[in-house]
DNA sequence: GCCGTTTTCGGCCCGACTGTTTTCAGTCG
């Protein structure tokens, strides 16, 4: 699809129409096209060729004809006199903390700073402290925010940012004179990366509660610390740095302060649309009718006053939630089972037993040992006959077990050509199925889509393992048709799993989103090499939730008889 | 540039912190 070309482009207008010095609003205009276009599930080239590009948000006359522009072209007019005013990195300075369109006009107007080298050199040579409007100590600031977009590069994975957050907010909650505290942020919305992790407490003194804060040990950089805000950095593993940011609110403006810092800021500007149109005012101390807080101990009543449902935090994007009522969503208590995790027969480090029972600690009725199949050699992947004694001896120590079922599974590699690693036979053998794609990802002999399909279609494949091969942060996913996808799954009956090990999420919510709506069920897996894996099931969970997955559509929240049915019923055909 | 149970023109979300400012601009979320 062209939508993230399109989405890019739009989205280098509106950097550099702010360096430029352009309208706000217009500006806000160009991101927020930028933003509609790369998370629509529609393919824009194929709406404007329906003309039907207007009913997008967002998009009006004049990006209609932009986007027919680029369409044909392949260029944008406005984009082009844009770059032809300024050198091609400039824009790119945009991404250093404390950098922002006017400091880039500046040094770009006065010393021809034009790259990150340019900028590294007249801070080094003094030249930009000297600017007026600068300082030593901007300038100082803007070094160390060069250091920390060079450290931490990526958004830093939910499952790096969890520990570290849950970590620190059991700090916050034990300051003196703190009352409560949570996270709040992308954090807390369960997106598969996040910015910077943010947290809200209720304390009288902010002041106090801030300088606390910003001393605690393990902090790294302590970037502001006023009346009732602190935020500070601290290095987390390997050389990566992470963002810390506390606000501190009084008890009454509690539910706002988490509702207001939760976001997302699109879901938030919504909102306040909402309360303008009251005659209110919303921000993070309440909501207001004139100077009297109408609203604001709880996120609840905030809504309610609004007229809405208090969405799911997962939910709060703006894509589509104010539309109607929040589906009741899935959680982590509805899930019943795990049905993808390796032992030591493959590469996994734990035995079946160890891995039952770590399992059934965690409240499931039945997990699925599901190992690497023959091609997967580096996995240690089982040959036929081992495959076939692994299903006895999971059968046997199943036996063993009380309350509490080991399904004997496999995770069966797609090959290149679209066929499967074990015959049908061997496959029939098995209770579960999860068919994956692990090799020659990027082949064109057959499309992933296609390769996709055709296991899909067979009978005995009950689910297609991290379906886009995506690793977050190091690899993209593959370019398949997810609809196509999960139409041809929705009519086999095969479910599409979310896998929940936090470096893949894969699919990730859109995806899975997609999957949804074209009719396909999930399964959330966490594909664990090790009993401490087990965990990531909420980050699988969270991923649904971003979906929108009620627990009806999320086959391992079945009990494991009516699971069985539906294994059965696919492979009866 | 978008958009309309206030409007086809005139709005467009809001506040904290910092530094270089003698009253505020820039950045950030």
């Amino acid at each position: 699809m062209i939508n993230a070309e399109i989405a890019q482009a739009f989205e280098r207008i509106a950097d550099l129409m702010e360096i430029d010095g352009g309208d706000s609003f217009r500006i806000s205009s160009y991101r927020r096209a930028s933003r509609t276009i790369s998370d629509t599930n529609e393919d824009i080239a194929e709406l404007a060729e329906q003309g039907r590009l207007q009913e997008l948000e967002g998009i009006g006359k004049g990006m209609a004809e932009k986007i027919g522009q680029f369409l044909k072209t392949g260029r944008i007019t406005v984009l082009d006199e844009l770059e032809a005013k300024f050198p091609q990195e400039l824009s790119h300075l945009l991404g250093i903390p404390g950098m922002g369109p006017k400091k880039i006009a500046l040094v770009y107007e006065k010393l021809k700073v034009g790259s990150l080298d340019d900028l590294k050199r007249v801070i080094a040579s003094g030249e930009m402290a000297e600017l007026k409007g600068l300082g030593e100590t901007s300038v100082k600031k803007i070094a160390d925010g060069i250091a920390f977009m060079e450290r931490s590069g990526h958004r830093t994975p939910l499952g790096v940012a969890t520990p570290i957050a849950e970590a620190f907010l059991e700090r916050v909650r034990k300051l003196p004179g703190v009352r409560r505290a949570d996270l709040c942020g992308s954090l807390r919305r369960g997106l598969d990366t996040i910015g910077d992790i943010d947290i809200v407490c209720d304390a009288a003194d902010g002041a106090a509660v801030v300088q606390h804060f910003v001393t605690l040990p393990d902090v790294h950089r302590v970037l502001a610390a006023g009346e009732t805000k602190g935020s500070i950095t601290v290095a987390s593993e390997g050389q990566r740095e992470l963002q810390i940011d506390l606000r501190v609110v009084e008890r009454d403006a509690y539910g706002a302060a988490l509702q207001y810092f939760t976001g997302s800021k699109e879901h938030n500007v919504r909102l306040r649309e909402r309360a303008i149109a009251k005659k209110w005012r919303l921000n993070e101390y309440g909501l207001y009718d004139a100077a009297k807080r109408i609203a604001g101990k709880t996120e609840e009543e905030i809504y309610k006053k609004l007229g809405l449902p208090c969405f799911p935090p997962e939910l709060r994007e703006d894509q589509g939630e104010f539309d109607g009522q929040p589906p009741d969503l899935v959680t982590l208590d509805h899930i019943r089972g795990d049905l993808h995790m390796h032992s030591v027969a493959s590469d996994g480090r734990c035995t079946v037993e160890e891995m039952a029972l770590a399992a059934k600690a965690r409240g499931y009725e039945y997990i699925a040992i599901c190992d690497h199949s023959k091609s997967s050699v580096i996995a240690n992947g089982l040959s036929i006959e081992r495959i076939l004694g692994h299903i006895d001896a999971i059968h046997a120590a199943s036996k063993k077990m009380k309350g509490f079922e080991i399904l004997a599974g496999c995770e069966c590699d797609i090959l290149p050509d679209g066929s499967l690693d074990y015959p049908d036979e061997v496959l029939a053998k098995c209770d579960w199925v999860v068919a994956s794609v692990h090799t020659a990802r990027g082949s064109m002999k057959v499309t992933a889509t296609d390769r996709t399909l055709a296991a899909i279609a067979n009978r005995y494949v009950s689910a297609i393992g991290h379906p886009t091969g995506r690793l977050i942060n190091k690899r993209a996913p593959a370019e398949i048709d997810i609809a196509v996808i999960a139409h041809a799954a929705a009519a086999n009956g095969t479910f599409l799993e979310i896998n929940a090990s936090w470096q893949r999420l894969d699919l990730k919510d859109v995806h899975a989103r997609s999957a949804l709506s074209a009719g396909a069920d999930l399964v959330i897996d966490t594909d664990a090499h090790h009993t401490d894996q087990l965990d990531q099931m909420r980050f699988g969970v969270i991923t649904a939730r971003r979906a929108g997955a009620t627990k009806n559509r999320v086959v391992n929240c079945l009990p494991l008889k009516d699971l069985r049915r539906r294994i059965e019923k696919k492979r009866r055909g």
